[in-house]
DNA sequence: CGGATTTGTTTATTGGTTGAATTATTTGGC
DNA sequence: GCCAAATAATTCAACCAATAAACAAATCCG
């Protein structure tokens, strides 16, 4: 148990309360009525209806009329998110893209935009003003739907420091972007790495083993940890550079200076010329990560997906000599379910997420203008 | 935010303060008075003072007479863990010695026992009532300081599975001992990895970064991932076997089956040998967990600590050449501060913090004979 | 010696969960 | 067709723990 720093006070158990009653909701594939919830997490009953009561006022919850349940006695009333409550603004900026979303509490995704243009040939500020655009428009679209948008995440393929602050985005042509003071939007602004973000999307569409790695294979090749269904980000924002892994200590030069880094036997291009070898280097630094971090599940995403036959029986091939434990649990290989939108779909989940996990802060704030 | 799955009660909200109490307390360089620690926490003077109260019946905390503060106004009764409260019994199994200890909660080893004899000799059930009897001798020494031994954690080198059974130890030449059924203490026992153990120690007497990655090199190289201050123990508990990441894709011949394992070039033999091949292939992987989990901080221990020196710059090297972010922030090598006791160590400060994070669980445990 | 100052305790209040009793609404048996 | 059993949800008094504010204790300083 790790007692964090905070003192707690009953606001707290409160706010614990609630977030535990809505996630129980979210994560039932039914509809739990009041008494199922009170049952699985052991809540009293009246403690669950009470919370029940304060999730329909603040339309997070609604209260379906045609109960789902048979048996004898007096019928319960179906507990769900709700459609029209609050919602995520995702959004991306590629190198031959723009892309936003909005994505409603029941994870559906509601309205989606994109923008087919090179970003490479912009300056950061007008690549992220015609994102700003973008983003309105999408606004304007959940308005129309009664959704109030809790926040916006966006999704970078770079380096980004815990601020917002874009440190290095190599394909963009991006150094030191300070994009929140770039992209006001009206709302709380999340940035993130398109790895992690379509790592996190994985995780909520997959809804299976809440510890995997996901990884993007493009241009560029990124990975997102998640560990325990959480988002494992490092010291400084920076994990998940499985691309500059070295998998052969004197090889083909990389553009980072050093030599036999992963991307240059398995990035897009390498992947186009050479199956087998880029399938080869992807086991051997796949089964260090395995050895480092004990997962059981990897999942290929990005460019790899559609590749994934092509190369599965090769890193699979390498997982099973490089792993040590390969013969006591071997590790599970899977295509991302989610296409392109992967990291667009995580950054609206990510805000969408933000308000399921702490949902007394989102039912405190101090009500905004609805629908300006 | 991570809403666990269990509800909180008021009950939750006092264990969870009184932790915070006693944590507070355990960090603090001086003696701190209730007054101080209501600022530090943001608890009220009157919640701390009866949660003191708590702490101090339950000999977890007392109240120093000679009050080290000055100024005016009423003087402030200094606070400080009890070193004859409860204590922990640290033990470790390895190929050369079995060694016990016993470390009260304010962290100082009151007793120390080794016994040095090799292990691969004896069937597991034998080395067990071995290290029993060193067991028994420490706790009888506890006994006569009125430390109660709150628990014990045992050290193996080898893979350990989540209910203390021991998979596979090669050194030992053990596979699938299921040591809480041979070693019985009538204590709670933990039963992990020693490279997993050692680095906690490191991480309680550090005191500095939360996040680091301990590397130990024996006859086998096992690594511990402390991540916020926490142990990453991996899906299985399975994590940091970074011996056997690949450094060299068809290099050396590994016992486990596969090529190039960081083992053939940086295990124990290998580092007389060559220092410099090692500590280049060290690099390489280290490089590689570094790409992964952006760790600011690596300390090696183990075999590792005395050849520190001569290690250093060739690691360094390939860190610098081979980690992205190196040139945004540094990653800094140390050697560990604890010598051959680390591990045991490591396994005593489990149990005494098991105490510190979770106070409410002790003072409500029904009470078992005292010094039996 | 008396005011200022800081520490620690006492007391009434508040917020939030609990448990038991109560009300509500269905199924099923006679 | 009506009553018993069963299940769902609400109401209400009790309790637990933190809070705020007043109060008591112990020291320094002028």
């Amino acid at each position: 148990m790790n007692a964090s720093r905070s003192p707690v006070r009953q606001s707290s158990v409160r706010a614990h309360n609630l977030a535990l009653v809505l996630q129980t909701v979210a994560n039932s594939a039914d509809r739990p009525s009041r008494a199922a919830i009170s049952a699985s997490t052991g809540l009293t009953r009246a403690t669950v209806s009470a919370l029940v009561d304060d999730l329909i006022a603040g339309r997070l919850l609604t209260e379906l009329d045609p109960t789902p349940r048979t048996g004898a006695g007096r019928p319960a009333a179906g507990l769900a998110l709700t459609p029209d409550g609050p919602g995520g603004l995702g959004l991306e900026i590629n190198v031959d893209y723009l892309a936003a979303c909005v994505v409603d509490l029941t994870g559906v995704v509601r309205h989606r935009f994109v923008t087919r243009a090179d970003q490479r040939l912009l300056p950061p500020a007008e690549a992220l003003a015609a994102l700003g655009g973008l983003a309105a428009r999408a606004r304007a679209a959940a308005d129309a739907d009664g959704i109030e948008l809790a926040g916006a995440a966006l999704a970078v393929p770079g380096l980004v420091a815990a601020d917002g602050l874009v440190r290095v985005a190599p394909n963009l042509g991006w150094q030191d972007v300070d994009v929140p003071a770039l992209l006001n939007l009206g709302l709380p602004l999340t940035v993130d790495n398109e790895a992690n973000l379509a790592a996190l999307g994985e995780l909520r569409t997959d809804g299976g083993t809440p510890t995997f790695l996901y990884v993007s294979g493009e241009i560029g090749i990124g990975a997102g940890i998640v560990l325990d269904g959480e988002l494992y980000r490092g010291g400084r924002g920076w994990s998940g550079e499985i691309g500059h892994v070295t998998v052969y200590p004197d090889g083909r030069p990389c553009r980072c200076g050093a030599n036999g880094c992963l991307e240059q036997y398995a990035g897009q291009e390498a992947v186009a010329a050479d199956p087998d070898l880029a399938a080869a280097a992807l086991g051997i630094a796949l089964s260090a990560v395995v050895n480092l971090l004990d997962l059981g599940v990897i999942v290929l995403g990005g460019g790899y997906a559609p590749e994934f036959d092509r190369l599965r029986d090769g890193i699979d091939a390498e997982l099973r000599r490089r792993v040590l434990t390969a013969g006591l649990a071997p590790v599970a290989l899977r295509a991302a379910t989610l296409g392109p939108d992967a990291a667009m779909r995580g950054a609206a989940d990510v805000v969408i997420g933000s308000v399921r996990d702490d949902p007394a802060s989102w039912l405190a704030r101090s009500r905004p203008a609805q629908a300006v």
